[in-house]
DNA sequence: CTCCAACATTGGCATGACCAACGTTGGCTC
DNA sequence: GAGCCAACGTTGGTCATGCCAATGTTGGAG
């Protein structure tokens, strides 16, 4: 027949914000589809992410590594305590402080989280060559860098 | 004391997707500054750009070269409408179909938001020089163009 | 004339990324 | 010590985005 659509006019095609996003949707979708897998989401993964590299910490200082919110932050930790992948202790030196632990199973389901992740990203860029790959990396990291961590950049540039 | 906060773990650090969505959250937090000068949100910015580029057409028509939703459309258009930025008219020929126009008005507002959005585009991209841009805009693309605009590849790949 | 497809519209939903307010606790300064 | 401010965890919102489902209408194909 005729041609109904035509493709997205090229003044929104150029557009590199909209270009991102449309990336970053895309990326979203099929990570969080890949977690879904083990009825996890980007949060949780974050989370256990930086517990185990970092070990045990505050939920505000959690909050600050993983750009997730402290409101955020406690539905999060409540989900994975539910699970025990997790632990959530008063601090006994300081007691306004939960010290957050990644138990045992939080780690196995890391690293089942990893390899579901890691697939999840190869789907992503499969139209990229290793170079590509590493050039897309390098060039969103320095923007991401750039513009400091969101609005967060108080520790960025002020020593104190 | 110091420091109490390292930087967001190598892990995350290291993830495209995660990357690009950082990238994502920057660019639409730039973009949608600069709109809200004009009052205007992106939705409303894509709507005026293919309106002029395509010329008139149905909302659903449009929804589909923006990739805006039929149900979003209508606020959008609403929107608009009221603004007298564009006209909605019933089709006279499918009674069915409303034919939207943009109006003058609209075109001078286009202009403006052009302006605008070049300038956020500007900033976002700072960083980067014009062959990094260019590189960037490149992947992107193929990113998106590769995994087909999200999962509307009906008529994109499947022929009946 | 029937049946199905496309359309505009309403209303909803989940998520992400936020912000504000609260009560508690720690630490600092007087 | 008393008072004050900062940090903490928690609750309870907000807002826009990207979606999906159901409705009623209209067109067109058979």
């Amino acid at each position: 027949m005729d041609t109904p659509e035509g493709p997205p006019p090229e003044r929104l095609r150029a557009l590199p914000s909209r270009l991102t996003n449309g990336a970053a949707l895309i990326a979203n979708r099929i990570v969080d589809q890949a977690l879904a897998q083990a009825g996890v989401r980007r949060y949780h993964y974050a989370l256990l992410a930086t517990l185990e590299e970092y070990g045990p910490a505050s939920q505000a200082a959690l909050g600050r590594r993983t750009g997730i919110d402290r409101s955020d932050m406690v539905t999060t930790v409540n989900d994975l305590a539910e699970r025990r992948l997790l632990e959530r202790a008063p601090d006994s030196e300081d007691r306004r402080r939960n010290i957050i632990t990644i138990t045992p199973a939080g780690r196995r389901q890391l690293a089942n989280l990893d390899r579901l992740l890691a697939a999840a990203q190869d789907e992503y860029l499969a139209p990229l060559s290793a170079a590509d790959r590493q050039n897309l990396i390098d060039l969103l990291t320095r923007l991401v860098d750039h513009h400091g961590d969101k609005h967060n950049q108080r520790a960025a540039a002020t020593p104190s």
